[in-house]
DNA sequence: CCTTGACCCTCCAGTGGCTGGAAGCCCCAT
DNA sequence: ATGGGGCTTCCAGCCACTGGAGGGTCAAGG
């Protein structure tokens, strides 16, 4: 399977493939042309990978992820782990936006938003602690 | 004033204020030693970058809000609509989070979590598509 | 056989917003 | 003069790609 086809059934952009292979995720064969020539495995770990990423899991966890994956003896601890944790920054990621989200929107609905200068959301970035 | 004495009075680390010099953010003239000296105008710019980097607004977009606030006649409604795009994507960011966070967590509760292989989150990592 | 266009290759640079570290000057107290 | 802190510059690295240049390969149509 060439990288296109590979692109398409995973829907990972080329790039993103070569990069992968680059930092040793995936290692496909080559044809004789120089071209990549992903087996099968080789394109469910990308679809594994395009999955885990979209959960959030960073390249490390990935690769972690990944190699748990393949190990037919892993402990299912040993992946709750590093998806507990992953949850965690993510919740602590969700509620630092939330903080945002609810100070931005005090804000914007305080502000006239006309062609006056006077304008609280300017005020409290010039003077208060923004919270 | 030196960089040190800036850097506890915004909470900025004199990295980033250098850096925020690096980008034309602010230009504080120089002692015959070469260090910066800093102005209180440029001392309060830094405060107001501080602020609106905690509220999430990108570099850019402070470069904007700066812009304004030192414009005593802007339209708020700039202000506002700089804020209001923001907030949109700080809304979109936050939705993204959490429909990560309802998938992992639903796996994370589904997994046992103990010595043996049988994990929901690898099985679905392998083969569904993640939403 | 030639051209066209879609695919593929590698390599380098840039993104955002810093952060770490090296190498070196400046200033003050002992 | 020595030590320690602060300041300077510059370069490199982080994360996970992404864009683009410059070029090889392949199949179809004329």
């Amino acid at each position: 399977m060439n990288i296109g086809e590979v692109s398409q059934h995973t829907g990972l952009p080329p790039k993103t493939i070569r990069y992968y292979e680059d930092i040793g995720l995936v290692k496909p064969l080559r044809d004789a042309n120089g071209y990549r020539a992903f087996r099968e495995s080789e394109m469910h770990k990308l679809a594994f990978l395009g999955r885990a990423r979209t959960l959030g899991f960073s390249i490390e966890d990935c690769r972690n992820l990944l190699a748990l994956w393949e190990d037919k003896n892993r402990a299912s601890a040993d992946v709750r782990a590093i998806a507990k944790e992953h949850l965690a920054q993510i919740e602590a990621k969700i509620s630092g936006l939330q903080d945002m989200r609810d100070t931005l929107s005090t804000l914007v609905r305080d502000c006239a938003g006309d062609d006056r200068p006077d304008c609280p959301i300017l005020k409290t970035l010039g003077t208060a602690t923004a919270s």
